[in-house]
RNA sequence: GCCGCCUUAGCUCAGUUGGUUAGAGCGCUAGAUUGUGGAUCUAGAGGUCCCCGGUUCAACUCUGGGAGGCGGUACCA
């Protein structure tokens, strides 16, 4: 290839916002998922896939008033000119399929589904375009129980993945909100971009504190950049009962009755028939988790818990981790939410016509791997296979059946495919972090003997050695067997080797 | 989207007040060691100094624009 044609070579590299994942990882994420997988089953939720691609008027992404896709959602035209995309979420593709199955399904209709979800915007830290998430869904049930499961659901499976003690399922309810915006005076219809400003300004609480979000309930707020957001423009009054209500203690510390102490003046808001009906929503969920025998910091009230702004309709909830962790530059790491779900009301309406309630909980597991590792800080790496070494290449169907002798034994094992010498073999089994090596030269081969050589005995021996030479002499932990014990001999040393 | 910072070897980064052959560490390849990975030493390969235009005798350096990256913010089912 000469020079001139060095321009019109692609570059090679990563789609912005996506990343590869290599075995480590891998594993790491296998057995995650596999845990998760247990408790959503244990609960009797059944597995479904659905397409990772949908068409978009079946995931409800059209842009209002045009017929362009919104634009966070990767979407594309087939050749009908129909617009597809790929899914931004689970629970979309899960009304599709219950509004198209709807005759046949058991209902309440249970289901657990994993995958990647996929979202066109910006990335961030720890924030990718493709990421993965793990959701239970409970279709068909109108009844606070199926709410009640999905907090036991998520505390259960955060527990299986031994964050006891490190996570809280917080609860809040639409309803509860709704019951503000009452006594605020924001009603639905002409008010609702204000309400929108106002649910968005809460969501941030966590990050801003009190301060910004009063800033941004009022006139607005500049952050340190010079970005301007716009506020609710809500009066000093309304802001004050604002922070008044979400201060709330529902719960007492016991939880043994519920203790609602209600602040001065709050009182024409916490009548409403819609705040009344979210209270006992929460009350409810909280007696049944407690019956069930979750603690109070299991699963907790939590009236500043937001969440997604478009489609929940009651019960919502967010899975937090309670610790910190810091980061390689010593500043704390916020993880934030690794999981969230609520009740959704209208979802399958939009196909049937036919309400249908349903509620769930979703797992970000890409978020939640990320937490997790830094927990674990020391991952251990996985075993490669044994390497067997061509030392002659004439003798390849040797080696080859040396190779298959392992591997029917249930070892992972592979007969250098490459073309170099001895060393670069012995290079590359090291990279590959295999247990050993095995080497069958002219010299075993007159004994019909093998050596195995135990690179990781070997590389605890070399610490110790200062002296190329000597260490070579020394030729440290290798040692010859005759052919008919390799398969045994290999077998010994990994088991040693993973303890 | 808005604001700020950044872009020099595979990676992490020096550097040139605008001057001729652009550096280091790590990594890679090879040799010292003709059948032995990880220590040490030596050598080698590897660069359109992000791209396009402008100023200049001369631009990797100054300037204008663009792209990409990072961070904050906004949006986020």
């Amino acid at each position: 290839m000469s020079k001139a044609n060095t321009n019109t070579r692609p570059e090679a590299r990563l789609a912005k916002g996506f990343r590869d994942i290599e075995a480590p990882e891998l594993k790491a994420l296998n057995d995650m998922t596999g845990k998760i997988r247990e408790v959503y089953e244990r609960y009797g939720f059944e597995a479904l896939d659905t397409p990772a691609i949908e068409y978009t008027d079946a995931l409800g992404k059209f842009l209002p008033d045009q017929d362009r896709p919104n634009e966070g959602v990767f979407s594309f035209q087939d050749e009908d000119e129909q617009w597809m995309s790929l899914r931004y979420d689970l629970t979309a593709p899960l009304a599709r399929y219950v509004a198209q199955n709807f005759q046949t399904l058991p209902k309440p209709f249970r289901r657990y589904a994993f995958g990647n979800v996929y979202r066109n915007e910006k990335p961030g830290p720890g924030r990718f375009r493709q990421f993965m998430q793990f959701d239970a869904d409970t279709v068909g049930a109108e009844s606070v129980a199926a709410d009640a499961e999905m907090c036991m659901l998520a505390a259960d499976t955060l527990e299986a993945l031994g964050l006891r003690g490190k996570f809280v399922i917080k609860v809040n309810s639409r309803n509860i909100l709704e019951g503000l915006f009452e006594g605020l005076g924001l009603h639905l219809e002409e008010d609702w971009l204000r309400r929108l400003t106002v649910l968005r300004a809460l969501d941030k609480l966590d990050r801003l504190g009190w301060d910004g979000v009063k800033a941004l309930l009022g006139e607005g707020r500049t952050d340190e950049s010079g970005d301007r957001t716009a506020g609710a423009r809500l009066n000093v009054e309304q802001i004050s009962l604002v922070q008044a209500f979400l201060s709330q203690k529902i719960e007492d510390e016991n939880f043994d009755g519920i203790a609602v102490q209600r602040p001065y003046g709050l009182g024409a808001m916490t009548d409403s028939e819609i705040y009344q009906k979210g209270l006992g929503e929460l009350i409810d969920i909280k007696r049944r988790c407690r019956a069930a025998g979750f603690s109070n910091d299991q699963v907790r009230i939590d009236l500043t818990v937001i969440r997604g702004l478009e489609y929940y309709t009651g019960p919502v909830f967010e899975a937090e981790l309670t610790f910190e962790v810091k980061g390689d530059d010593g500043k704390p790491v916020r993880f934030g939410s690794v999981g969230g779900g609520g009740r959704y009301d209208d979802l399958v309406a939009r196909f049937t016509g036919e309400k249908v309630p349903a509620t769930g909980f979703s797992i970000g597991v890409s978020r939640l791997q990320a937490a997790l590792s830094l927990i674990n800080e020391k991952k251990t790496e996985a075993l490669g296979p044994v390497v067997v070494l061509v030392m002659d290449k004439g003798e390849i169907a040797t080696y080859q059946k040396m190779t298959q002798a392992l591997r029917n034994a249930g070892i992972r094992a592979e007969m250098y495919l490459g073309s170099s010498g001895m060393k670069a073999q012995m290079k590359y089994a090291d990279k590959r972090n295999s247990p050993c090596v095995i080497i069958q030269g002219s010299d075993e081969r007159a004994k019909s003997e093998v050596t195995i050589k135990d690179l990781i005995e070997g590389a605890k021996a070399a610490a110790a050695i200062k002296d190329n030479k000597e260490w070579k002499a020394a030729r440290p932990a290798q040692f010859s067997v005759s052919e008919s014990h390799l398969v045994q001999e290999v077998h010994n040393l990994i088991k040693r080797h993973q303890g």
